[in-house]
RNA sequence: GGGUGCUUAGCUCAGUUGGUUAGAGCGUCUCGUUUACACCGAGAAGGCCAGGGGUUCGAAUCCCUUAGCACCCACCA
């Protein structure tokens, strides 16, 4: 056999990040992300088990940041392990139309442009223009998770907001509806008057504020507030039963006193909702505009009275302020207390926080409104189930649902310290609004016509119906997620096939937004657990450890560190050393030592591509050759086992350091000697056997973590070791 | 007010059920042009594992406690 000469070497030194894009493609067109494909091509057989996962839906609001990156990468990493392993691997891409995210961006960007509001170009014309802002932003997106290298199955693609997702929707509906989980009432809700919308509790941010206390004299008390332009309308004045101070006044004690715009008849009340040591201990409540003082209200049967419309401005009770908006009031109605001498003091330096809206609104302005709600406390005879422990026909609430499959350990989360999170939320959980006051998303699919209702999936039929103007909160979509993606509410094979799905990695920080919804969504409609898995990962924060968001504009550009670093690099950065539910910073250092291993990796198989001379001389193996191949076998092991429980940080770094400082720093320097001019044409033979198998072992077991130097390398490797035409579909 | 996490080498962080001299990347120092790789190799310095107490033959790891930081939840006017 004639030897190659090594100037003849077919590999650069390097290994060539701009082939990422045509090795992507090749992935791509063989379509072994589709397991249809897979089993097709004899690459999967037909009775394998099922490995499933759904893509975290990206919100078509923008671009991809460091935190989808990372999930990508992890999930990627799972989906691709499976697949060898031989499995029948499915990962379902999509993107979510977030709702009112989506709407008060675009919004932002017409009126900055043109100066309009959404009332101003009205309903039809406002949707046409987010469609068009989502499709791009969708397309952008899909470009980046591909840059990333997931092997998703693109054939499986949905959309929140697409035709078959939107079936979903309303069979959901309709069935809470009949079941009586789904009522109109009128509760309080958060009220944005900025976006004109609902927002429900958990969708709120809570902002530290300094501002004044203000310290008043109603009749014989004094009582405190920081909002002084909601007092208007009050006439009960609230103690403690027990407060000594006030022991002189009983409940129901009538008091004539002179308040800001004339003389009102308060009435005192007793009740043990107050702090005695706040301020006074004495306080005048504002039923419409404050849960606490509603509740208070609701338990003595008080009357309750609007003050603060839905645009933020102050009502008829408010007399010569009526109309001004709450925020320009206060100081004029601050001023004519001070010279009414209603104003005690002023204590500066109060800090309080202040309900926002987190998806780019103002602030919240409780109100009491008629919206929908799913009750999450009431009894429904339980469907069809397939939950451990849950009987078809049972009496169970959604809350107790929700509870359930996690104590019973049906579905297990990573790390189990969530667990106790969950819980404390599902305990405070109260009825979920799902009404919205915007325009994007999945209407109410409840029409009305001279006091009838009618709900249903379609309109009803006959003239004269309208439509319920509202839409759907985002999160009652996207809780459908791992069935209706999988064709629900149709039957189908996938989901026969593939659901309950197998893991939901997420970011911790969606857990209750989204992890929980699905579990309450699967469980009470399909009567099984959405997933069996829930894989938690950490916040990718910045330099300073400030969570990473579009409004703080402090996002870094994965794509950005792609184009320098390759892809590989950037994943091996945001898995390795990142245990599950801890945060990540990022750090360009990291990456860049990432990138060196691709080049080690690449450059270690182009030495053992070098000195393989095919031959028909039996190798005899030394010791050392054992010990060597039997080192990899039980890294091998280690691998698997460690990839098995979706420990990928652990898994990633013991191979990163078998490959470099074994395999590259030991087993290849011992075998140079061996290797070059050796009259021993049987141990020579040896030792490349030994940096041959290795190698294509190590190859493999990185393939998940480095998709695309692996694959690259791959190609260069001789076609004998080769069992299926890409390494992405090589047996594990 | 409840809850969770973090505090380990100069910096950024791993260390799953407690087990021999505590690990990585980057940085620092010394040496090195050898059949791949300088995006490299050989080696070195650097740590009372936040403080205190306890359990144990044995603790970075388990328990208690103190402090600082971060985050989550909750109706304090």
């Amino acid at each position: 056999m004639e030897p190659l000469k090594s100037q003849e070497s077919p590999m650069d030194t390097r290994y060539d990040q701009k082939k990422e894009d045509t090795i992507y493609a090749e992935w791509e067109n063989s379509g072994y992300a589709n397991p249809d494909v897979c089993i097709k091509k004899k690459v999967t057989k037909t009775a394998a088990k099922p490995f499933s996962i759904v893509l975290p839906p990206p919100n078509v609001t923008g671009v991809l940041h460091v935190g989808h990156a990372a999930m990508i990468a992890t999930e990627d990493i799972m989906v691709r392990f499976e697949r060898m392993r031989g499995k029948k691997t499915v990962w379902i891409p999509g993107t979510d139309h977030a709702a009112i995210a989506t709407q008060s961006k675009v919004e932002g960007i017409i009126y900055k442009k043109e100066g309009k509001t959404r009332y101003d170009i009205g309903r039809d014309e406002l949707i046409r223009r987010i469609e068009e802002f989502a499709k791009e932003s969708h397309d952008i997106i899909i470009s980046q998770i591909k840059k990333m290298g997931a092997s998703i199955d693109w054939s499986r693609e949905a959309y929140t907001l697409d035709e078959k997702r939107s079936l979903g929707v309303r069979t959901a509906f309709k069935r809470m509806f009949d079941d009586g989980l789904i009522y109109r009432g009128a509760r309080m809700v958060n009220w944005d008057p900025k976006m004109q919308t609902t927002v429900s509790d958990d969708e709120i941010e809570w902002i530290d504020e300094k501002s004044p206390l203000y310290y008043l004299k109603y009749g014989p008390f004094t009582i405190a507030t920081a909002r002084p332009e909601t007092k208007f309308g009050d006439k009960y004045v609230v103690m403690h039963p027990s407060d000594k101070r006030y022991k002189e006044y009983k409940h129901g004690d009538k008091i004539k006193l002179e308040w800001i715009n004339g003389p009102v008849t308060a009435t005192v009340i007793k009740d043990k909702a107050i702090d005695m040591s706040f301020g006074t201990g004495v306080m005048t409540i504002t039923p419409w505009h404050d849960a606490t003082d509603m509740e208070i209200a609701e338990r003595h049967s008080l009357d309750k009275e609007q003050i603060i419309d839905y645009s933020g401005k102050l009502m008829g009770l408010a007399g010569e302020f009526s109309g001004i908006h709450i925020k320009k009031a206060r100081p004029l109605i601050v001023e004519k207390m001070k010279e009414k001498g209603l104003l005690d003091h002023i204590e500066d330096d109060y800090s309080h926080r202040v309900a926002t809206n987190m998806r780019g609104g103002g602030i919240i302005e409780p109100q009491v409104k008629e919206q929908w709600f799913v009750a999450v406390n009431k009894e429904f005879k339980m469907g069809p189930s397939k939950i451990k422990g849950i009987k078809t026909g049972q009496k169970v609430t959604l809350k107790q649902l929700m509870r359930h499959v996690i104590t019973s350990g049906e579905i297990n989360i990573v790390p189990k310290r969530f667990e106790k999170t969950y819980f404390q939320w599902i305990d405070n959980l109260r009825d979920w609004c799902i009404s919205r006051q915007i325009w994007y998303g999945h209407r109410v699919p409840v029409w009305y016509k001279k006091g009838e209702v009618n709900c249903g999936t379609d309109a009803p039929k006959g003239a004269g119906w309208e439509q319920d103007p509202d839409t759907l909160d985002t999160w009652f979509s996207s809780g459908l997620w791992t069935f209706s993606t999988l064709g629900w509410p149709k039957k189908s094979s996938d989901f026969e096939t593939f659901h309950p799905t197998s893991v939901l990695e997420t970011g911790y920080d969606i857990l209750f937004f989204w992890v929980a919804r699905m579990i309450l969504m699967s469980t009470y409609l399909v009567g099984e657990v959405p997933f069996k898995n829930v894989y938690l990962h950490g916040l990718v924060r910045d330099a300073q450890g400030r969570k990473m968001s579009k409004s703080l504009g402090n996002t870094i550009d994965p794509l950005g560190l792609i184009d320098t670093y390759g892809a590989d690099a950037v994943r091996l950065a945001l898995v390795i050393g990142a245990a599950p539910g801890n945060d990540i910073k990022m750090s360009e250092d990291r990456v860049r030592g990432y990138r060196n291993f691709s080049t080690k990796v690449w450059n270690a198989s182009r030495f053992v591509l070098m000195n393989y001379f095919p031959s028909k001389v039996k190798p005899k193996f030394t010791k050392d050759d054992l010990k060597n191949i039997k080192e990899f076998e039980k890294i091998k092991k280690t691998v698997t086992a460690e990839l098995e429980r979706f420990d990928m940080n652990k898994a990633g770094d013991v191979l990163y350091h078998y490959f470099w400082h074994t395999f590259a720093d030991k087993v290849i320097e011992s075998t140079k000697q061996r290797l070059k001019d050796n009259p021993n044409e049987a141990d020579r033979m040896a030792a490349q056997t030994v940096l041959m198998d290795i190698s294509i072992g190590s190859l493999k077991l990185l393939h998940p973590f480095m998709p695309f130097v692996t694959e690259s390398v791959w190609k260069n490797m001789p076609d004998e070791v080769k069992k299926r035409d890409l390494l992405m579909v090589e047996p594990w």
